[in-house]
DNA sequence: TCTGGGGTCCTAGGACCC
DNA sequence: TCTGGGGTCCTAGGACCC
Protein backbone atom coordinates (compact mmCIF):
# COMPACT_ATOMS: atom_id res chain seq x y z
CA UNK A 1 0.00 0.00 0.00
CA UNK A 2 1.56 3.68 -1.20
CA UNK A 3 0.45 6.71 -1.68
CA UNK A 4 2.25 7.62 -4.67
CA UNK A 5 1.10 11.13 -6.20
CA UNK A 6 2.06 13.51 -8.93
CA UNK A 7 4.18 16.58 -7.94
CA UNK A 8 5.55 19.21 -9.32
CA UNK A 9 9.11 20.30 -8.59
CA UNK A 10 10.44 23.25 -9.27
CA UNK A 11 14.55 23.11 -9.46
CA UNK A 12 16.54 26.33 -9.14
CA UNK A 13 20.92 26.62 -8.52
CA UNK A 14 21.73 28.84 -6.42
CA UNK A 15 23.70 32.09 -7.82
CA UNK A 16 23.82 30.19 -10.77
CA UNK A 17 25.72 32.78 -13.00
CA UNK A 18 28.17 33.70 -10.36
CA UNK A 19 28.82 29.43 -9.31
CA UNK A 20 30.00 28.79 -13.00
CA UNK A 21 31.71 31.99 -12.93
CA UNK A 22 33.78 30.54 -9.55
CA UNK A 23 33.69 27.09 -10.64
CA UNK A 24 36.51 28.08 -13.64
CA UNK A 25 38.01 30.11 -11.09
CA UNK A 26 37.89 28.73 -7.91
CA UNK A 27 40.09 31.56 -5.83
CA UNK A 28 37.09 33.63 -6.35
CA UNK A 29 35.20 31.04 -4.05
CA UNK A 30 34.28 33.23 -0.30
CA UNK A 31 34.56 36.22 -2.70
CA UNK A 32 32.03 39.05 -3.79
CA UNK A 33 31.62 38.59 -6.71
CA UNK A 34 29.57 40.93 -9.66
CA UNK A 35 28.82 39.38 -12.86
CA UNK A 36 27.10 41.90 -15.61
CA UNK A 37 27.54 43.73 -18.72
CA UNK A 38 31.22 44.00 -19.73
CA UNK A 39 32.33 43.30 -16.52
CA UNK A 40 33.56 47.37 -16.24
CA UNK A 41 31.50 49.00 -13.28
CA UNK A 42 32.11 52.45 -15.00
CA UNK A 43 29.91 50.97 -18.02
CA UNK A 44 25.86 51.57 -18.32
CA UNK A 45 25.00 47.88 -17.16
CA UNK A 46 23.36 46.10 -14.38
CA UNK A 47 24.26 43.04 -12.18
CA UNK A 48 23.12 39.85 -13.86
CA UNK A 49 23.77 37.93 -10.91
CA UNK A 50 25.75 38.17 -6.88
CA UNK A 51 26.96 35.73 -5.42
CA UNK A 52 25.92 35.85 -1.93
CA UNK A 53 28.92 37.30 -0.82
CA UNK A 54 28.45 40.19 -2.53
CA UNK A 55 24.52 39.97 -1.85
CA UNK A 56 25.95 41.22 1.76
CA UNK A 57 26.64 44.57 0.40
CA UNK A 58 23.51 45.29 -0.35
CA UNK A 59 24.62 44.15 -3.96
CA UNK A 60 21.13 42.54 -5.97
CA UNK A 61 20.12 41.46 -9.27
CA UNK A 62 19.16 44.25 -11.74
CA UNK A 63 21.14 47.01 -9.83
CA UNK A 64 23.10 49.41 -11.52
CA UNK A 65 27.26 48.16 -11.94
CA UNK A 66 27.97 52.15 -10.89
CA UNK A 67 26.07 51.32 -7.73
CA UNK A 68 27.15 47.83 -6.93
CA UNK A 69 31.03 49.18 -7.48
CA UNK A 70 29.99 52.44 -4.40
CA UNK A 71 29.20 49.58 -2.22
CA UNK A 72 31.24 47.51 -2.85
CA UNK A 73 34.32 48.47 -4.10
CA UNK A 74 36.69 45.31 -3.91
CA UNK A 75 34.29 43.49 -5.16
CA UNK A 76 35.54 41.18 -8.66
CA UNK A 77 33.14 42.34 -11.76
CA UNK A 78 33.21 39.96 -14.28
CA UNK A 79 31.61 40.07 -18.00
CA UNK A 80 28.49 38.26 -19.05
CA UNK A 81 29.48 34.95 -20.66
CA UNK A 82 26.27 33.28 -21.98
CA UNK A 83 27.84 30.55 -24.07
CA UNK A 84 29.37 29.31 -20.90
CA UNK A 85 26.34 29.09 -19.26
CA UNK A 86 23.86 27.80 -22.09
CA UNK A 87 26.83 24.71 -20.96
CA UNK A 88 26.44 24.78 -17.75
CA UNK A 89 22.83 24.81 -18.11
CA UNK A 90 22.57 22.10 -20.59
CA UNK A 91 24.36 19.50 -18.54
CA UNK A 92 22.36 20.32 -15.67
CA UNK A 93 19.40 20.06 -18.21
CA UNK A 94 20.75 16.54 -18.62
CA UNK A 95 20.49 15.51 -15.22
CA UNK A 96 16.89 16.23 -14.69
CA UNK A 97 16.27 14.70 -17.51
CA UNK A 98 17.92 11.23 -16.77
CA UNK A 99 16.30 11.12 -13.16
CA UNK A 100 13.87 8.37 -13.03
CA UNK A 101 10.16 8.88 -13.84
CA UNK A 102 11.00 12.83 -14.69
CA UNK A 103 9.24 15.23 -17.20
CA UNK A 104 11.40 18.44 -17.39
CA UNK A 105 9.58 21.55 -18.36
CA UNK A 106 12.83 24.56 -19.00
CA UNK A 107 11.98 28.02 -17.93
CA UNK A 108 15.30 29.43 -18.26
CA UNK A 109 18.95 29.21 -18.03
CA UNK A 110 18.87 28.09 -14.10
CA UNK A 111 15.51 26.72 -13.36
CA UNK A 112 12.81 24.01 -14.53
CA UNK A 113 9.93 22.40 -13.22
CA UNK A 114 10.07 18.45 -12.61
CA UNK A 115 7.18 16.39 -12.70
CA UNK A 116 7.31 13.01 -11.28
CA UNK A 117 4.76 10.57 -9.17
CA UNK A 118 6.70 9.66 -6.06
CA UNK A 119 5.17 8.66 -2.59
CA UNK A 120 8.26 10.77 -0.84
CA UNK A 121 8.66 14.29 -3.19
CA UNK A 122 10.88 15.58 -0.31
CA UNK A 123 13.22 12.64 -1.01
CA UNK A 124 13.22 12.99 -4.86
CA UNK A 125 14.10 16.42 -4.19
CA UNK A 126 16.94 15.80 -2.15
CA UNK A 127 18.25 13.25 -4.68
CA UNK A 128 17.88 15.70 -7.50
CA UNK A 129 20.33 17.79 -5.46
CA UNK A 130 22.83 15.35 -5.12
CA UNK A 131 22.35 13.76 -8.45
CA UNK A 132 23.16 17.97 -9.76
CA UNK A 133 25.82 18.31 -7.33
CA UNK A 134 27.54 14.95 -8.18
CA UNK A 135 27.72 15.38 -11.77
CA UNK A 136 27.98 19.50 -12.04
CA UNK A 137 29.72 20.73 -8.69
CA UNK A 138 26.41 23.21 -8.56
CA UNK A 139 24.23 23.72 -5.89
CA UNK A 140 20.58 23.91 -6.72
CA UNK A 141 17.34 24.37 -4.48
CA UNK A 142 13.98 22.70 -4.85
CA UNK A 143 10.81 23.66 -4.37
CA UNK A 144 7.96 21.06 -3.86
CA UNK A 145 4.24 21.60 -5.17
CA UNK A 146 1.01 19.96 -5.56
CA UNK A 147 0.97 23.23 -8.36
CA UNK A 148 3.22 24.67 -10.47
CA UNK A 149 2.99 28.30 -8.78
CA UNK A 150 3.17 26.70 -5.43
CA UNK A 151 6.23 24.93 -6.25
CA UNK A 152 8.00 27.93 -8.04
CA UNK A 153 7.39 29.90 -4.90
CA UNK A 154 8.15 27.56 -2.55
CA UNK A 155 11.71 27.42 -4.29
CA UNK A 156 12.52 30.80 -2.40
CA UNK A 157 12.05 29.63 1.07
CA UNK A 158 14.41 26.67 0.39
CA UNK A 159 17.24 28.78 -0.45
CA UNK A 160 20.25 28.01 -0.59
CA UNK A 161 20.96 24.32 -0.77
CA UNK A 162 17.53 23.17 0.91
CA UNK A 163 13.99 21.96 -0.36
CA UNK A 164 11.00 23.29 0.93
CA UNK A 165 7.30 22.08 0.13
CA UNK A 166 4.11 24.33 -0.27
CA UNK A 167 0.70 22.47 -0.67
CA UNK A 168 -2.79 23.48 -0.47
CA UNK A 169 -2.07 22.60 2.88
CA UNK A 170 0.07 25.27 4.38
CA UNK A 171 -0.45 27.69 1.54
CA UNK A 172 -2.71 29.99 3.65
CA UNK A 173 -0.50 29.25 6.50
CA UNK A 174 3.10 30.81 4.68
CA UNK A 175 1.41 32.66 2.08
CA UNK A 176 -1.57 34.35 3.50
CA UNK A 177 -0.16 37.29 5.27
CA UNK A 178 2.49 38.25 2.65
CA UNK A 179 2.07 41.47 0.05
CA UNK A 180 0.40 40.05 -3.46
CA UNK A 181 4.22 40.84 -5.14
CA UNK A 182 5.01 37.88 -3.70
CA UNK A 183 3.45 36.14 -6.08
CA UNK A 184 4.60 34.89 -9.20
CA UNK A 185 3.64 37.25 -11.56
CA UNK A 186 2.39 40.05 -9.64
CA UNK A 187 4.64 42.81 -9.86
CA UNK A 188 4.60 46.28 -8.22
CA UNK A 189 1.59 47.63 -11.41
CA UNK A 190 -0.70 44.88 -10.73
CA UNK A 191 0.15 44.94 -6.89
CA UNK A 192 -0.87 48.70 -6.88
CA UNK A 193 -4.18 47.69 -8.95
CA UNK A 194 -5.09 45.21 -6.69
CA UNK A 195 -4.76 47.40 -3.26
CA UNK A 196 -7.10 50.40 -5.25
CA UNK A 197 -9.48 47.68 -4.54
CA UNK A 198 -8.41 46.93 -1.10
CA UNK A 199 -6.74 44.15 -1.99
CA UNK A 200 -3.08 43.88 -0.74
CA UNK A 201 -2.51 40.37 0.76
CA UNK A 202 -2.22 37.34 -0.72
CA UNK A 203 -5.41 36.18 1.30
CA UNK A 204 -7.29 39.37 0.12
CA UNK A 205 -6.62 38.42 -3.30
CA UNK A 206 -7.64 35.08 -2.31
CA UNK A 207 -10.91 36.01 -1.29
CA UNK A 208 -11.42 38.80 -3.87
CA UNK A 209 -14.98 39.32 -5.16
CA UNK A 210 -14.14 37.68 -9.01
CA UNK A 211 -16.76 40.53 -10.19
CA UNK A 212 -14.40 43.22 -9.41
CA UNK A 213 -11.48 41.56 -10.30
CA UNK A 214 -12.59 41.14 -14.03
CA UNK A 215 -14.04 44.56 -14.31
CA UNK A 216 -10.23 45.35 -13.32
CA UNK A 217 -8.17 43.34 -15.26
CA UNK A 218 -10.52 41.18 -17.78
CA UNK A 219 -11.97 38.31 -18.21
CA UNK A 220 -8.75 36.01 -18.52
CA UNK A 221 -6.56 38.09 -16.37
CA UNK A 222 -9.28 38.81 -13.40
CA UNK A 223 -9.73 34.87 -12.39
CA UNK A 224 -6.21 34.18 -13.20
CA UNK A 225 -5.22 36.43 -10.56
CA UNK A 226 -7.87 35.30 -8.07
CA UNK A 227 -6.29 32.03 -8.58
CA UNK A 228 -2.78 32.88 -8.05
CA UNK A 229 -4.27 34.20 -4.69
CA UNK A 230 -5.28 30.87 -3.74
CA UNK A 231 -1.89 29.42 -5.65
CA UNK A 232 -4.12 27.31 -8.18
CA UNK A 233 -2.61 26.97 -11.25
CA UNK A 234 -1.57 23.75 -13.52
CA UNK A 235 0.28 20.80 -12.34
CA UNK A 236 0.76 19.47 -15.80
CA UNK A 237 4.43 19.65 -16.46
CA UNK A 238 5.25 19.47 -20.12
CA UNK A 239 8.04 18.91 -22.10
CA UNK A 240 7.31 19.91 -25.26
CA UNK A 241 10.39 21.76 -26.44
CA UNK A 242 9.90 25.77 -26.47
CA UNK A 243 10.13 27.15 -29.90
CA UNK A 244 11.12 30.96 -30.14
CA UNK A 245 8.08 33.46 -31.10
CA UNK A 246 10.67 36.08 -31.81
CA UNK A 247 14.64 37.30 -32.14
CA UNK A 248 15.21 40.61 -30.84
CA UNK A 249 18.57 42.99 -30.35
CA UNK A 250 18.99 45.46 -28.11
CA UNK A 251 22.07 47.88 -27.34
CA UNK A 252 22.41 50.56 -24.94
CA UNK A 253 24.91 53.19 -25.83
CA UNK A 254 27.49 54.34 -23.73
CA UNK A 255 26.63 57.93 -24.92
CA UNK A 256 23.54 59.24 -25.99
CA UNK A 257 22.36 58.94 -29.83
CA UNK A 258 21.10 62.13 -30.96
CA UNK A 259 21.99 62.43 -34.82
CA UNK A 260 19.87 60.67 -37.09
CA UNK A 261 22.56 59.15 -39.87
CA UNK A 262 24.23 56.99 -36.37
CA UNK A 263 20.36 56.14 -35.18
CA UNK A 264 19.63 54.39 -38.75
CA UNK A 265 23.22 52.93 -39.00
CA UNK A 266 22.59 51.61 -35.42
CA UNK A 267 19.30 50.12 -36.43
CA UNK A 268 20.97 48.82 -39.57
CA UNK A 269 23.72 46.98 -37.04
CA UNK A 270 21.05 45.66 -35.38
CA UNK A 271 18.65 44.75 -38.01
CA UNK A 272 21.70 42.56 -39.01
CA UNK A 273 22.46 40.75 -36.00
CA UNK A 274 18.69 39.73 -35.68
CA UNK A 275 18.93 38.32 -39.53
CA UNK A 276 21.53 35.95 -38.36
CA UNK A 277 19.20 34.55 -35.53
CA UNK A 278 16.34 34.02 -37.95
CA UNK A 279 18.25 32.50 -40.71
CA UNK A 280 19.37 29.89 -37.83
CA UNK A 281 16.24 28.99 -37.11
CA UNK A 282 14.45 29.04 -40.90
CA UNK A 283 12.15 31.09 -40.15
CA UNK A 284 11.46 34.51 -42.07
CA UNK A 285 10.53 37.88 -40.35
CA UNK A 286 6.73 38.67 -40.75
CA UNK A 287 6.77 41.47 -38.30
CA UNK A 288 9.11 44.20 -37.19
CA UNK A 289 9.39 45.47 -33.66
CA UNK A 290 11.24 49.02 -32.45
CA UNK A 291 12.23 48.96 -29.01
CA UNK A 292 13.37 52.81 -28.54
CA UNK A 293 14.47 54.49 -25.05
CA UNK A 294 14.73 58.22 -25.01
CA UNK A 295 16.89 59.93 -22.36
CA UNK A 296 16.84 60.20 -19.34
CA UNK A 297 14.37 57.22 -19.25
CA UNK A 298 11.21 56.55 -21.01
CA UNK A 299 10.47 53.52 -23.22
CA UNK A 300 8.36 52.66 -26.35
CA UNK A 301 7.58 49.63 -28.53
CA UNK A 302 6.34 49.80 -32.19
CA UNK A 303 5.52 47.33 -34.23
CA UNK A 304 4.99 46.86 -38.22
CA UNK A 305 3.64 43.83 -40.37
CA UNK A 306 5.72 43.25 -43.59
CA UNK A 307 3.95 42.67 -46.61
CA UNK A 308 5.46 39.37 -46.96
CA UNK A 309 8.07 36.96 -44.96
CA UNK A 310 11.73 38.33 -45.75
CA UNK A 311 15.26 37.47 -44.13
CA UNK A 312 16.54 41.17 -46.20
CA UNK A 313 18.30 43.24 -43.21
CA UNK A 314 17.77 46.01 -45.75
CA UNK A 315 13.88 46.12 -45.49
CA UNK A 316 13.81 44.86 -41.70
CA UNK A 317 16.16 48.11 -40.66
CA UNK A 318 13.99 50.36 -43.30
CA UNK A 319 11.14 49.08 -41.04
CA UNK A 320 12.86 49.87 -37.79
CA UNK A 321 13.97 53.50 -39.19
CA UNK A 322 10.13 54.25 -40.61
CA UNK A 323 8.71 53.11 -37.06
CA UNK A 324 11.50 55.47 -35.58
CA UNK A 325 10.27 58.49 -37.43
CA UNK A 326 6.68 57.89 -37.02
CA UNK A 327 7.56 58.43 -33.42
CA UNK A 328 8.70 62.91 -33.96
CA UNK A 329 10.63 62.48 -31.22
CA UNK A 330 13.60 64.93 -30.65
CA UNK A 331 14.88 63.48 -27.39
CA UNK A 332 18.33 62.16 -27.44
CA UNK A 333 18.26 58.17 -27.42
CA UNK A 334 19.94 55.58 -24.78
CA UNK A 335 18.95 52.13 -25.83
CA UNK A 336 17.39 50.86 -29.24
CA UNK A 337 16.48 47.55 -30.19
CA UNK A 338 15.22 45.62 -32.97
CA UNK A 339 13.25 42.34 -33.09
CA UNK A 340 11.75 39.89 -35.41
CA UNK A 341 8.70 37.97 -35.17
CA UNK A 342 9.07 35.42 -37.04
CA UNK A 343 6.52 32.85 -39.16
CA UNK A 344 4.86 30.30 -37.05
CA UNK A 345 6.62 26.99 -37.69
CA UNK A 346 4.73 24.26 -39.78
CA UNK A 347 1.18 23.37 -37.64
CA UNK A 348 1.65 26.04 -35.56
CA UNK A 349 3.22 26.32 -31.84
CA UNK A 350 2.60 23.34 -30.44
CA UNK A 351 0.97 24.67 -27.21
CA UNK A 352 1.60 27.73 -26.50
CA UNK A 353 4.82 28.44 -23.38
CA UNK A 354 5.72 30.96 -21.81
CA UNK A 355 9.38 31.03 -21.18
CA UNK A 356 10.08 33.18 -17.80
CA UNK A 357 6.36 33.72 -17.29
CA UNK A 358 4.14 32.46 -15.54
CA UNK A 359 1.19 33.50 -17.43
CA UNK A 360 -2.52 32.31 -17.15
CA UNK A 361 -1.62 30.44 -20.55
CA UNK A 362 0.74 28.97 -19.11
CA UNK A 363 -2.01 28.28 -16.21
CA UNK A 364 -4.29 26.76 -18.88
CA UNK A 365 -1.99 24.73 -20.91
CA UNK A 366 -3.78 21.77 -18.38
CA UNK A 367 -6.15 21.33 -16.16
CA UNK A 368 -4.77 18.43 -13.72
CA UNK A 369 -4.67 19.83 -10.26
CA UNK A 370 -5.78 23.15 -10.86
CA UNK A 371 -8.97 22.66 -9.13
CA UNK A 372 -9.87 25.17 -7.01
CA UNK A 373 -9.94 22.98 -3.56
CA UNK A 374 -7.83 24.67 -0.84
CA UNK A 375 -6.86 24.33 3.08
CA UNK A 376 -9.83 26.63 4.72
CA UNK A 377 -7.35 29.67 6.40
CA UNK A 378 -6.26 28.97 9.88
C1' DT B 1 21.57 55.42 -7.93
C1' DC B 2 19.93 55.31 -12.37
C1' DT B 3 18.15 51.65 -14.24
C1' DG B 4 20.56 45.17 -19.53
C1' DG B 5 19.16 42.11 -22.85
C1' DG B 6 16.52 38.20 -23.85
C1' DG B 7 11.79 36.95 -24.16
C1' DT B 8 6.15 36.13 -23.79
C1' DC B 9 1.33 37.22 -23.25
C1' DC B 10 -2.98 40.17 -22.53
C1' DT B 11 -6.29 44.11 -23.47
C1' DA B 12 -8.53 47.64 -26.01
C1' DG B 13 -10.06 49.65 -29.94
C1' DG B 14 -10.33 50.68 -34.93
C1' DA B 15 -10.96 48.94 -39.68
C1' DC B 16 -13.13 45.97 -42.50
C1' DC B 17 -16.16 42.20 -44.08
C1' DC B 18 -20.43 39.55 -44.05
C1' DT C 1 -34.49 56.29 -40.83
C1' DC C 2 -31.61 54.25 -38.04
C1' DT C 3 -28.69 50.86 -36.88
C1' DG C 4 -27.50 44.95 -36.05
C1' DG C 5 -23.83 41.62 -34.37
C1' DG C 6 -20.01 38.40 -35.20
C1' DG C 7 -15.49 37.52 -36.81
C1' DT C 8 -10.77 38.65 -38.14
C1' DC C 9 -6.77 41.42 -38.65
C1' DC C 10 -3.97 45.03 -37.12
C1' DT C 11 -1.74 48.51 -34.04
C1' DA C 12 -0.78 50.66 -29.59
C1' DG C 13 0.31 49.94 -25.16
C1' DG C 14 0.95 47.55 -20.73
C1' DA C 15 2.88 44.04 -17.75
C1' DC C 16 5.81 40.41 -16.17
C1' DC C 17 9.77 37.06 -15.86
C1' DC C 18 14.77 35.30 -15.94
Amino acid sequence: MTDERPWVLHVDLDQFIAAVEILRRPELAGLPVVVGGRGDPTERAVVSTASYEAREFGIRSGMPLKTAVRKCPDAVFLPVDAPAYEEASAAVMGVLRGMPGAVVEVLGWDEAFVGVTTEDPVAYANSIRTAVFEATSLHCSVGVGDTKVRAKIATDFGKPQGVYRLTRDNWFEVMGARPTTALWGVGTRIAARLASHGYRTVEDLADADEAVLVAEFGPTMGPHYGRLGRGVSSATVDDTPWVARAHGRETTYQTNLTEPQEISAALRELAGQVVEDIRAEQRPCIRVFLKVRFAPFFTVNRGRKLAEPTYDPDVIAATAVALFTALEDERPVRLLGVRAEMVPPEGGYDSPRSTGRGGPSAQRSGTAGATDDVAPKP
